[in-house]
Order: structure tokens, then C-alpha cells, then sequence
DNA sequence: TGCCCCGGTTCCCTGGAGGTAACTATGACC
DNA sequence: GGTCATAGTTACCTCCAGGGAACCGGGGCA
């Protein structure tokens, strides 16, 4: 289960630095797009680049690189003409995915809420404490 | 329910941009950690400065205006001296806890798997294909 | 009288993430 | 023989997240 309840108190004591090492994996400006984007099965190179708007060229090979380098995804090269790229989620790379869907769909969410909590905040003259 | 069962294929048509918006929030190297430092209940400026290893002065303050400004945690000061400033989760910086609890579940699972892939990605000589 | 503590603020600086654009190979197509 | 598509690579540049260090204000306290 993915139920949050198998931490307990003493978790930031033990592993403080986890929290930022998978935000190392995933925390950069396109992995998260493109494992979503692999979710629904194997997609090529340029069909990615097309479904991830803005995203160019040289990131997506970076973002493609990295996430084949650890191990989420995989790169199976056709050697035709002109040449047929497909990239793939691994196992684990489902897994991830599975992972950070809660986290998605709290942004979902709660995206709204936060505008207004910046609009709240932006709004008050509360900066200086006399 | 959390579970993730609620996004159909049609999910990266509709909101590709929430993906980056979340990251945005608490994408950065310092949010998670405070949120996750906070989980277990108020917390005042200096017990975080010493709990979250690394963090600075100056970054600290950064990171917390800004989880502030998006309603994920309230800022209370006492009038006394010296200041006591405590921080505290909102109830919706509650449920990003939970949200981000199987992903960080996923990496204390996963990290040492990312490791070997990496470690076998870096050994192989298929970089430059012949 | 001067130093410490708390919770910051301000200034300066650097590294690296990410963007832009040009270049590549190869076969097919016309 | 010129152009297009695919899947990149390379060089160059910019911007800002984040780090370091100094400064602040006022009560306590020795």
C-alpha cells in the first residue's frame, strides 16, 4: 500500500537526505512531463517532443538521457532509416509514476487554493512590523 | 482517496502545466525538507535552522516566506525577547505531507536500484556507437 | 561595557540548469 | 541534386537559485 503511515516520527532522523535525492531525479523543469507522458505505453522521440509543449531538443535529450541512466526508462533504437527511437518506462519507472500521481493530484487540487493564499499574501501591508 | 485511480489518459491533454506548477512550489532544494521537518508539529526559526543540515540563515527565510505565501504553513510571532517566531503546517500543508509521503516512500524503496542503474549505465561503452 | 541569542535582512558572488541555434548522418522522395 | 524527416550533438549564452558573510535590534547577563 501507498497509504502514508509507515513513517514514523523518528523518519527525519534517519534518512534527512532522501528527500532531496529524488528530487534530484525528478525535480528538474521536464522528467516529471516525460514520465507522464510514458505512462500510457512507449512513445518516440518526436512524438514526446511534440506532446511536451516548449520543451527543446537538447533538454529532451538530456531529460531522456538521465532517466535512462537511472533506470527509469529505457532507450530502444530501430536501426531503419530514417532512424525510429522509442522510449519506454521500466518497471520502476511505473512505480514512480504510481508515486507521484498523489502528489499530482494534490496540485490538482489544491493549485487554486494556493493562488488565492499568494493573492492573500501579496495583498497585505503586514512586511513591516512597526 | 488518494488512491491513484482517478486520472484517465485524456489526464496529460487537460493539465500538462500542473505537473510544472507543483514543482514550482515545493521543487526547490529546501521546501520539502521544511514541510517534512514540520510534520510532527510546530517548529520555531532555529530548530529548523539546526534540524534541516546545510540549510542557511538566508535560505531558510526564503524558503519559509515563500511556503508561507502559498498557504502551506503560518508564520506566528510573539512579542518577546528574544523573538519567538514558531512556524506551523496548515491543514492543506498537511495534505502535501501526505502527498509527497509515497514519493519519498518510493525513493527510501528505490534509491539504492537507481544507484546500480546508474553504476551499470556510466560502466558501458555504448556511448559512441560505431 | 560588551557579548550572546533570536530571527532575520542585505550584498555579493558563483555554478549550473536550461534556452537558442547551427550542424550532423542517412535514406527516401521528387 | 535538393529537400525533408528523425534523432540527435555541439557551442554559446543567460539567468537565477542558492551559498557566504556581514549587519541589525534589543533584552539578558556577567
Amino acid at each position: 500500500m501507498t497509504t502514508a503511515g509507515s513513517e514514523s516520527r523518528s523518519a527525519q532522523q534517519e534518512d534527512p537526505c532522501r528527500t532531496r535525492e529524488v528530487l534530484d531525479i525528478v525535480g528538474d523543469k521536464w522528467s516529471l512531463l516525460v514520465v507522464r507522458n510514458l505512462s500510457q505505453g512507449p512513445r518516440r522521440f518526436t512524438e514526446l517532443k511534440r506532446a511536451i509543449d516548449g520543451i527543446s531538443q537538447r533538454m529532451l535529450t538530456v531529460t531522456l538521457r538521465s532517466l535512462e541512466r537511472d533506470g527509469i526508462l529505457t532507450r530502444t533504437v530501430r536501426n531503419v532509416m530514417p532512424p525510429h527511437v522509442s522510449y519506454e518506462l521500466t518497471p520502476m519507472g511505473k512505480t514512480l509514476r504510481q508515486a507521484t500521481a498523489p502528489l499530482l493530484e494534490w496540485s490538482t487540487i489544491h493549485l487554486a487554493h494556493i493562488d488565492a493564499a499568494r493573492a492573500t499574501y501579496d495583498a497585505r501591508p503586514d512586511t513591516s512590523p512597526a
